[in-house]
DNA sequence: TTGCGTTTCCAAAACGTTTTGGGTACCATT
DNA sequence: AATGGTACCCAAAACGTTTTGGAAACGCAA
């Protein structure tokens, strides 16, 4: 149904060669008959086929997007589609098409993401979404497939990933207070088993040294990411410690808990203890105060995997680790 | 590089014809063949080219996925996101893979978007996130290529959609404050140039009739869907009729600028006041009190659009209007 | 012997491109 | 007249599958 290169050619009348000539660049067709050439093929609306493109040129211009949980993924979705938008977009940019392509889905299949890829004969893949502790991690990291991770910190011989540097987003944040010359500053951290927990308490604790503050472990209250945990977290601190005037936390959702508390407690934000919090999600911009966070460059951690996919593919470029900078957000409850 | 059908044939020691009915199911191969040709392909780790497939059996079974202004949709992030996690769900349980595809990318601009589907050859195409008067519309009404739209009421040869029933919504929503004995409802409309505008409007005055009560013009305002025109509407309602005791928005939004005036003029939610908002935005469940909505069901519109796609592929159904239910979501703000 | 079914296998064409290795005119030099 | 160069064009192979139309071997009936 389709018009193909055959059917230009005929009603050019040359040869399928000089049809595909002129139409990838070809220097040996005159200036005659390559403007026919093109006029009968956009005459007939002619489309070169990709599918017989790639099976002669073997290969396809075009990489997997791996997302893990699809379906249920509350939390992440915004974070999840930003980066998505900028690895499409960025890709296409950069000639390429993206397949989705999710683990729950190929499970039900019984098929492997690598068989997944291959039949597809997909050139590389970005994997996001995805926990260290996941089954399909071995996969990715033995995989002879070309992959970029997406805050997946696996290093292998075809296996680079981008990720944000929690240290130093961390020190962002303490400074920021610090420069309002607070200096007895709390920190609710996460539970200390998540990798960013660890990193995260690392950045607090340099930007306090940074200053000559020691580091007050009577500040330091572990939680677990969660709105209750901030609240609790905060009321013992609190307790513990009447007289902080600011407060740290290692995740929003801790955050907007955390003033849910203090305002209970009738202490003002930012006034009397002044609040950030981390990840910038949505909610942060709506409540009052509006909260003052660290977050990730969704987008441009997307671009970013775009493009390392790419220079491995294209240039052979070694697969490295891509740390982005933090992305400071100043509202108004600092 | 990769094992090919040629090589599975060469070390069975059979024909790729043999190989190839193996694989297919065919009755002409011998047990004890088609167990030996089965073990080696296994063996040489083998898997079918399926863009040679594709080219032979001219079709690729994959589809496109159009998303309108991919990088710049901050407000409906999430909805995006739960439809393209359910049209991907159920399109590659119906074995179709789905490739991206956006209005906005540059490259893309310079060519239209059916260009893009039969150069990939995609069987079908689905359109989301694109508004009534894009560019783009034009093309996806006129197209011969089979297509879907969500939330996008086109209904031509080989196009049909999935929507959520505004009028339902409101009337859900409505009719919700009526059963909590509410009389005097004002209603915080968006602007009437859009669609659900009027809709909504007509869900409102439906619910109000059905329950043999007059609509008065005085409690109904109109605002543009946004924080702060939710706030100032808010505010002349109040002025204009302070006996109001709860208020239907057509927009989270709008809805969490009424609480916040609602707030400050020292009116309790719900006691002095119930609010009822529409989208089910993420923040809706963070603020206090949480927000009673309606939303959309917005990964089943993924599964459907996914469903009638195919059912057009395949089936050759006739394009239809597919309009789901709103979905109430009740929490204390009424 | 011939003819006819089965069962099991295969050669070859086809799908729509790209690319290689020429070929034919034509003109300018020797 | 032969040689060489240039400008333009094309036939055919290749990519990795599926499918069509047999073919070979065998047994069985006439």
């Amino acid at each position: 149904m389709p018009v193909t290169i055959r059917d230009v050619a005929r009603a050019a009348g040359v040869s399928i060669t000089t049809v595909s000539h002129a139409f990838n660049g070809y220097e040996d067709v005159g200036d005659e008959t390559k403007k026919r050439v093109l006029q009968v093929a956009k005459d007939l609306n002619y489309r070169p086929s990709r599918v017989a493109r790639s099976l002669v040129l073997q290969q396809t211009q075009s990489v997997g997007l791996l997302i893990s949980d699809f379906n249920a993924n509350p939390g992440s979705n915004h974070f999840l589609f930003d980066v998505l938008a900028g690895i499409h977009n960025r890709l296409a940019e950069l000639g390429y098409d993206v397949t989705l392509l999710s683990t729950t889905t190929a499970r039900q299949q019984l098929i492997s993401y690598i068989d997944f890829c291959t039949e597809r004969r997909l050139e590389g893949v970005i994997v996001m979404g995805m926990r260290m502790d996941d089954p399909y991690m071995q996969e990715v990291a033995d995989a002879s497939l070309v992959s970029v991770g997406i805050d997946l910190p696996i290093l292998s011989r075809h296996c680079g990933y981008v990720m944000t540097d929690n240290v130093g987003g961390a020190k962002q944040g303490v400074k920021h207070l610090l420069s309002k010359n607070h200096r007895r500053i709390g920190f609710v951290n996460g539970h200390l088993h998540a990798v960013v927990s660890i990193d995260r308490l690392r950045g607090y604790e340099d930007a306090l040294r940074d200053e000559g503050i020691a580091v007050d472990p009577e500040l330091i209250v572990h939680s677990d990411f969660l709105v209750e945990g901030g609240e609790k977290a905060t009321a013992a601190l609190l307790e513990r410690r009447p007289d902080v005037t600011a407060i740290f936390y290692a995740s929003d959702l801790m955050a907007l808990g955390g003033m849910r508390h203090l305002q209970k407690a009738g202490r003002r934000i930012p006034e009397d203890v002044a609040v950030v919090g981390y990840d910038n999600i949505d909610v942060g911009q709506w409540v009052v105060p509006a909260l003052t966070t660290v977050g990730q460059k969704r987008y441009e951690m997307g671009t970013s995997a775009a493009e390392m996919l790419v220079g491995m593919l294209q240039r052979k470029e070694e697969p490295r680790a891509c740390v982005l900078q933090a992305d400071m957000v100043i509202r108004q409850s600092s």
